[in-house]
DNA sequence: ATGATGCGATGATGTAGATCAAAGGGATGA
DNA sequence: TCATCCCTTTGATCTACATCATCGCATCAT
């Protein structure tokens, strides 16, 4: 995970390349590619170490890198002349960002903790997606997921109550650090309550009162260190789905 | 655009293929291959026409088909159990549905006008993308485009009020009738208040309600046969933005 | 023609969640 | 140790939109 040069250096048979060696390989867009073909990534990848709180790129942003996130949480977001703001999206440890087909990102990118990342540029990523159709087909695979996570959200959004939505986000959120092998219950909520509430199209003291509300029936219960431990997730999934 | 027979037949120089004639071909995922390589589509093409009100499949049907729009609205929706909706996204001439990762569809699709559309097979639909990686490729910009559009439309669910919301959907209509080359003012309105206000996250009432409060403010005009006319166009854009 | 049906418009009233306001913590730094 | 800042929580009030109800006006079958 050490960081890289970004000039291209021949990969001996020697060499020991980052993305070999990368953890979370797996998880990520670089699952579609051999052993032997990741240096080709490796070739091309910076890899960056954010702190909390810092734009990677603003709305009307030349869209010149596309990312991976190796450790940590972005939020995306898009905003309103007069500041309002929707939180698009959180992504997390194996999640790909900057998929843009156009010049300009369409929205911004902000880190909420910690984030480590690889940084690609985006010509030579869409090279290497021409030369090696597995690495397109994963991507779309990818992108697949995200729209119908994305229209989960809209259903969310556009037709579930505070309570539903709370419940939503915290299952939701249970069910992704799950499936990347991160401790589910209790789940750690690295977000404050005002990007929460910008996510779930709700205000910082309606998502603040719909936690206490769940907490008083005994679904959930707050801990230490912004943790919650999904008390009764049978009650949390009903609430969730309107039942 | 006559239907076509599901065996698989020969293709002879002198074959006329229906994809070849296809009026519509530069508007869809068919761009992306040659003249010569389209008799591969035109194989295991199904042409259909389905009259308005019909469901082409369920949320949790087996997803063993994909389809492209010809002609005709299509819309997409997930319901909750208590039977609130939203419909995720409506389809017009050129659009493509089905693109599910899955086994089973995550939403139901509905016709709204009389449509026309191809079907293909799922199975021999991605062995063609693995053939044609440009297949691949032009899937992908239209998924990526999807995507923004459904970024979009968190904006809007999330954070916008019902005058910016009925704005925000007049305007955009009309723009994607544009991209099409129909006429986008008037703009012709297939689908019902109730569709609408499932869209828009509203109810029928307010729906009705905000059009007749544009109607005074003099930004459209209602006209016969469910069109309507963008009187100020201006006016419209400084409200869908939260101006 | 005539009743039935269904969509759209409009009016009266209700309420979930926004807004406004203020009071605790938990950090951070002088 | 204390002051400052920011985030979260809680309370009081307001309002945009939902809900409930009615009516006009098409379309359609009888």
């Amino acid at each position: 995970m050490a960081p890289i040069s970004i000039a291209p250096k021949p990969s001996s048979a020697t060499d020991v390349n980052p993305c070999s060696a990368c953890p979370i390989r797996e998880l990520t867009v670089c699952a579609a590619l051999e052993e032997n073909e990741l240096s080709h990534l490796a070739d091309i990848v910076r890899a960056r170490h954010l702190a909390p709180h810092t734009t990677l790129f603003g709305e009307g942003d030349e869209a010149d890198s596309v990312y991976n996130v190796t450790a940590g949480t972005v939020k995306l977001y898009k905003l309103l002349p007069d500041g309002r703001r929707q939180i698009t999206g959180f992504l997390f440890t194996g999640d790909f960002l900057g998929l843009s087909m156009h010049d300009r990102f369409a929205y911004s990118a902000e880190t909420v903790t910690p984030v480590s990342l690889c940084q690609f540029p985006r010509r030579q990523m869409e090279a290497l997606l021409r030369e090696f159709p597995k690495l397109q087909q994963r991507l779309f695979t990818m992108a697949s997921n995200e729209l119908e996570a994305s229209q989960d959200q809209m259903l969310l959004l556009g037709r579930k109550t505070a309570k539903e939505k709370v419940a939503s986000f915290l299952l939701g959120l249970s069910r992704r650090l799950a499936r990347r092998g991160q401790k589910d219950n209790p789940v750690s909520i690295p977000m404050s309550r005002s990007d929460i509430a910008d996510y779930l199209g709700l205000t910082t003291e309606t998502v603040s009162r719909t936690f206490t509300a769940l907490k008083s029936r005994q679904a959930i219960r707050l801990l230490e260190g912004n943790k919650v431990e999904l008390a009764d997730s049978d009650a949390l999934l009903d609430l969730a789905e309107g039942g």
